[in-house]
DNA sequence: CTTTGTGCAAAAGGTTTGCATTCCT
DNA sequence: AGGAATGCAAACCTTTTGCACAAAG
């Protein structure tokens, strides 16, 4: 496994400005729309390719949720998510509580844990209110 | 919507029967793999048609985690579940705490909670041999 | 009989990959 | 110059679907 260089290409900068400033979790192609503005271009295959080498070279993580699409997250301090039934959304959990759960498992299921992945499944505010 | 009978089917019956005899989680081809010993002429659409019909009655689950294919569970109540990293297998997670989450977390963000879905990621215990 | 289910094969949808060319450093 | 990245299109993999025929109730 030789270590290689990632070099800062247009793409790539583009690619990683808008995944960090949408804060939507974006799947591979709801990025490619956005990059596409500012790069008319840019290829389908080359936004996969880079979210692909950027998550290996933990800059940015992938999520790999329920749902038939895979989602995209800009690192940033471990979280858990929430997603919307409705509309599809996916934001961001923040609690303390989750990060005691896998000392627990690991002690009772002898696994050696290396992480979780939590994801809550509901209604969004904006959507509980539509629906009535 | 119209409720629609489902019919005991010869297939139908041995996927289900061997879905609940597995306790591995199986993907659908490997249940294929299973279910074609006892019905050589099933094909691999019938399998897929079938977990989906079962799972809309109630009957099984579609788990859906993370990896590129999905995987299927027998109903039993609910819990959670572990992945190992190294062979992939799923196994199952039973822990009281979880069940309060849900609760915590729709107080937090003002989205109504249907359930959650939580994996832990690690290496199984034989894996954990294996490797030293 | 009527309706649902089956096998087969083709289609779909998302993601990955091969190749010739272009771009970084 | 030389390795890495790109655009394009084809390949891939898993899952879904259309259709004519078979089976269940």
């Amino acid at each position: 496994m030789e270590k290689q260089i990632v070099r800062m290409t247009r793409q790539r900068k583009v690619i990683l400005e808008e995944l960090t400033r949408l804060k939507t979790h974006p799947t591979a192609d709801e990025l490619y729309n956005v990059v596409r503005e500012k790069l008319p271009r840019i290829s389908l295959g080359t936004v996969y390719r880079n979210l692909d080498t950027m998550a290996r070279a933990g800059m940015i993580r992938k999520l790999d949720m329920g749902g038939s699409q895979r989602r995209y997250d800009g690192i940033e301090d471990p979280h858990d998510h929430i997603r919307c039934l409705n509309c599809g959304k996916v934001e961001d959990v923040h609690d303390q509580t989750f990060i005691d759960i896998e000392k627990t498992t690991g002690e009772l299921s002898g696994y050696q844990i290396h992480g979780h992945r939590l994801e809550f499944i509901g209604l969004c505010p904006d959507c509980i209110r539509e629906k009535q």
